[in-house]
RNA sequence: GGGCAAUUAGCUCAGUCGGCUAGAGCGCCGCGUUCACAUCGCGGAGGUCGCUGGUUCAAGUCCAGCAUUGCCCACCA
């Protein structure tokens, strides 16, 4: 604890969270917090352990969503945990410049002045585009500010920055040279709209309605699902053990297309499966996969009918020319029917690719690209999780990764939309390639792929390919956490690139993964499960639930709404119970702050007169930061020297589960620290002898919980500390609670929660008999073991509103209402209360004992049961049973 | 077609080496008493833990099968 102190404030009624947030985000940013403390400390480096995350840079062109939030709450969380844990922390933030999403949104805003992308000219249009980049990345940065990211914004990387320029251009450069990287003409995904081709990932399959065409074809019926490609027809496939088509292999028959007779080459296919429509199928080696495959086996001319912005091109002929494909393909349609060519149309369901961006049809077309050869590296990025160097959180999304680099193919980085890294190299006449500038050699018009820039992002971030200082000690990082729905277009090429380009890791010298753990999140989803989405208007905007409810709010609703990995159903409901949370933690420190005076600490205490409630609460306080402890714990970032986990922690981490330490912290904090330990509190300050052990541990317990409240919930937890308790040394860099293990008492526990029964069980037999809430009763706590609850009378006394209390032997006999609490009875005389239901109430009470002790008995004349189970198991049991008898004997003698 | 999840109170979810009477919040019903908080306090009702088998002294928890829902992967025209 700092000594230092500025004058507390007094605290408003109700935490108003809109009037601090801004004010304290910016002082924390300014106080130099979010650095690393190495930054002006350099001699830290050495000393002490670096902790690394890196934000998953958002798209320039975004504007803040759930998802974003329910990231940055975890990663905030995890960083402002290890900052206090005492690790060199670095939480690196950057943006994304999203090719391909800013291409299409200045597009938009050309066309909005009414002007084409084409008339303005590539070089223009580039321009335009980092302005536009440069102009709206403040939006998604401001409002990662809003969520109270802890992120080292004098780090703050884009994307498309000179540093990241320079890691690109190298990491192409290096593939290159090593053959990773090649050009070659090969099926591709291309989109019509945006005029590029686009990788595997980035083409979304979407289930719908079809038509199935069954058109006479020569002398076969066939069926197809795009009749217009059929003027790009130059063979029909069929099973080689089709008996039916047999005899038809190796001809070459006529066939009457909309632009005349062709001759098509009838081949045996092993990829024909001959069940499906009626076994014969058409191919069109330039516009399908698999028409391409087959082409290539028996040597099919590719002929280009579909151009690369959609339209027909002169080969499909002069019907159909300059022809919208789907214009053509009624075209055709209609042109079959009037032949009398079409057999019969039949709607099915089947998948049709989309461009992820901008939802057009995608279009199959052969096309020259450049690839990254990924079989090779696969292997390494696989040892990564073979040999346990990287882990997943939760671990089943080890299968995930797995499975996608077993079945692995090439990866397309040319792109041919204008805004993007240039790429790096040289082609001539005859397709060679080089990286310099040569003779006959034009550069590129190519640019690459968004994601190759992301997939070097771990290290490009940290100044690779130079050696920085920052590379050194802050490569690898520790956790990448993310979305598990990005695990395959990111985190996977990550490990890719890492392995490709052999970025070392300086501590060990070899290739390691760029990270130890990749933590995932799930999806954000409405109350009801639904994904969010326009149409259903289900959407949550994060910045409106801060500004109704407070940043904590939202933080803590999203970090305890499930379990890791799994999918968020987002509930306002929560966000009000977790706004009302922030104001219980608020009020309660109003309390503490206005009842407690001095600066006395744990060492003060008297321990002589400790009273139960003080040392229950203690040890609840105790098992709470074990709890939070253990939730945040990562094995992993403990691997190397400086930092020793408790042992406590390493026993049984649960890693990353921030729903249960969140829960964990609700529980403590409302119920027992609020509703039971303060109202004690009010009863023992006003007794001389214990007034002063229970202001000292209300400001412990209070001081202690706002640190292990903090990672969570940031704003209030700072805001109590600053104003409330007028502490200078901001929390955020404050250290982690210490914990005493002399607490670590059950018993002191046990016996906090028994009297707490005892108060219910008393409050609940008045509820029964209609007692009026102001009025007072009297009760007889029946027990062998009186000296703690006798001590805690006054206690007793006020929470349960007794005029009297006689704790002992004998209690009343008459009329009176009798419950056990473990192997006491509470008795509570009737005299003057509305009491029919008395009798039967005891009658109830015993019957349910009798029940108890029958089962108890029943499960110890079980042999088995007694030879089998642990001896602790069977002992508590025994014990049980005295307890109930004991309780039972009460019971039938009141 | 292959794989992965989920299924517990009206709703949203906890329940981590199998072991007392399965918990929380919201919602619902009743009552509100002293100066932290009505964004509050106290009490209560509410569950055949999806179904069927199996393992075990003991199953919400482990195994198998089934059902329903969701997601991912896969070239079926």
């Amino acid at each position: 604890m700092s000594p230092k102190k500025d004058q507390p404030k007094e605290l408003p009624k109700t935490y108003d969270p809109a009037a601090y947030e801004g004010a304290v985000y910016a002082a924390w940013e300014k106080s130099g917090a979010f650095k690393p403390v190495s930054d002006t400390k350099p001699k830290l480096r050495k000393e002490r352990k670096a902790y690394t995350i890196i934000l998953p840079p958002p798209n320039v062109t975004g504007v803040l969503h759930v998802g974003h939030s329910l990231m940055i709450t975890l990663e905030d969380a995890l960083v402002r945990y290890h900052r206090m844990k005492g690790f060199d922390t670095l939480w690196l933030p950057g943006t994304d410049h999203a090719a391909i999403a800013t291409e299409i949104k200045v597009e938009q805003a050309l066309r909005e002045e009414g002007k084409d992308k084409r008339e303005l000219g590539k070089a223009a249009f580039v321009r335009r585009a980092k302005q536009w980049a440069k102009d709206h990345k403040h939006i998604i940065e401001d409002q990662t500010r809003a969520m109270g990211a802890s992120v080292d914004w004098s780090r703050n990387a884009f994307t498309m920055d000179k540093a990241r320029e320079q890691s690109v251009q190298e990491a192409f450069k290096r593939l290159y040279k090593q053959d990773l990287i090649y050009r070659g003409s090969y099926m591709v995904n291309w989109c019509p709209h945006d005029r590029t081709v686009l990788s595997e990932e980035q083409v979304v399959h979407k289930e719908q309605e079809g038509v199935l065409y069954y058109l006479k074809y020569g002398p076969f019926t066939l069926a197809t699902t795009r009749p217009e490609t059929k003027v790009g027809d130059t063979g029909v496939a069929v099973h080689p053990k089709d008996k039916r088509y047999a005899k038809w292999v190796g001809q070459t028959i006529d066939v009457e297309m909309i632009n005349g007779t062709h001759q098509i080459k009838v081949v045996a296919d092993e990829a024909v499966d001959p069940e499906f429509g009626t076994g014969a199928v058409k191919v069109t080696p330039f516009h399908d996969p698999n028409d391409y495959e087959i082409g290539l086996r028996h040597q099919l001319d590719q002929l280009e009918v579909i151009g690369e912005d959609g339209r027909m091109t002169e080969a499909a002929g002069k019907r159909l020319a300059g022809l919208d494909r789907f214009e053509a393909r009624k075209k055709t349609v209609d042109w079959l029917k009037q032949k009398k060519l079409l057999v019969k149309e039949e709607v099915i369901k089947h998948s049709v690719g989309r461009c992820e961006r901008c939802d057009a049809v995608i279009e199959p077309r052969v096309s020259t690209q450049w690839f990254v050869r990924m079989t090779k590296i696969a292997k390494t990025a696989l040892a990564f999780v073979d040999d346990g160097r990287l882990k997943f959180a939760p671990a089943r999304f080890e299968k995930t990764y797995r499975m996608w680099l077993e079945q692995l193919h090439d990866w397309c980085i040319s792109r041919q939309i204008w805004f993007g890294h240039p790429l790096p190299a040289y082609v001539n006449g005859k397709g060679e390639t080089s990286l310099t500038a040569k003779p006959g050699f034009k550069k590129s018009p190519d640019t690459l792929d968004t994601w190759f820039s992301s997939a070097l992002w771990p290290f490009s971030t940290m100044g690779w390919p130079k050696q920085t200082a920052d590379f050194k000690h802050f490569f690898p990082n520790d956790v990448l956490e993310t979305g598990y729905d990005i695990i395959l277009s990111w985190v996977v090429r990550m490990c890719l690139m890492t392995a490709a380009l052999e970025v070392k890791n300086p501590a060990t010298g070899r290739v390691d993964p760029p990270f130890h753990t990749v933590y995932l999140n799930g999806i954000v989803r409405d109350g009801r499960g639904r994904k969010f989405s326009k149409s259903l208007g289900n959407g949550v905007d994060p910045l409106e639930m801060i500004g109704k409810y407070g940043t904590d709010a939202l933080r803590f609703t999203l970090a305890t709404s499930n379990a890791p990995g799994a999918d968020v159903n987002f509930d306002e409901q929560r966000v009000v119970k977790s706004r009302n949370f922030a104001n219980k933690i608020w009020n309660i420190s109003r309390f503490v702050i206005n009842a407690v005076e001095g600066e006395a600490g744990l060492d003060d205490l008297q321990a002589e007169t400790l009273t139960t409630f003080d040392r229950g609460i203690l040890y609840k306080l105790y098992r709470l930061n074990q709890e939070v402890e253990r939730s945040f714990h990562d094995p992993a970032a403990y691997d190397k020297p400086g930092i020793e986990p408790r042992p406590a922690e390493v026993r049984r981490p649960r890693t990353y589960d921030l729903a249960h330490a969140g829960n964990a912290l609700y529980q403590f904090v409302w119920s027992d620290f609020a509703d039971w330990y303060l109202e004690a509190a009010k009863v023992q300050l006003r007794n001389a002898e214990t007034a002063r052990n229970t202001g000292i541990i209300l400001k412990h317990v209070l001081e202690t919980a706002l640190h292990l409240l903090h990672p969570l919930m940031p704003f209030v937890t700072e805001v109590i500390w600053r104003d409330g308790l007028g502490r200078k040394d901001p929390l955020i860099t404050g250290a982690w609670p210490a914990v005493h293990e002399d607490l670590d008492q059950p018993e002191d526990g046990e016996r906090f929660d028994r009297i707490r029964e005892v108060i219910e069980t008393i409050r609940r037999i008045r509820a029964e008999h209609k007692t009026p809430a102001a009025s007072f009763v009297q009760a007889y706590i029946v027990t062998d073991e009186p000296a703690w609850i006798v001590e805690a009378g006054d206690v007793i006394n006020k929470l349960a509103r007794l005029s009297m209390l006689r704790v002992g032997q004998h209690p009343p006999r008459g009329d009176v209402a009798s419950a056990a609490v473990g192997d006491a009875t509470v008795v509570v005389p009737l005299a003057g209360l509305a009491s029919d239901t008395a009798a039967g109430h005891l009658q109830r009470e015993i019957e349910a004992k009798r029940m108890e002790i029958e089962r108890l008995k029943g499960r110890l004349a079980n042999k088995e049961y007694v030879e089998n189970a642990p001896e602790h198991v069977v002992a508590e049991t025994k014990a049980k049973l005295a307890e109930a008898e004991a309780a039972l004997a009460k019971l039938e003698a009141s």
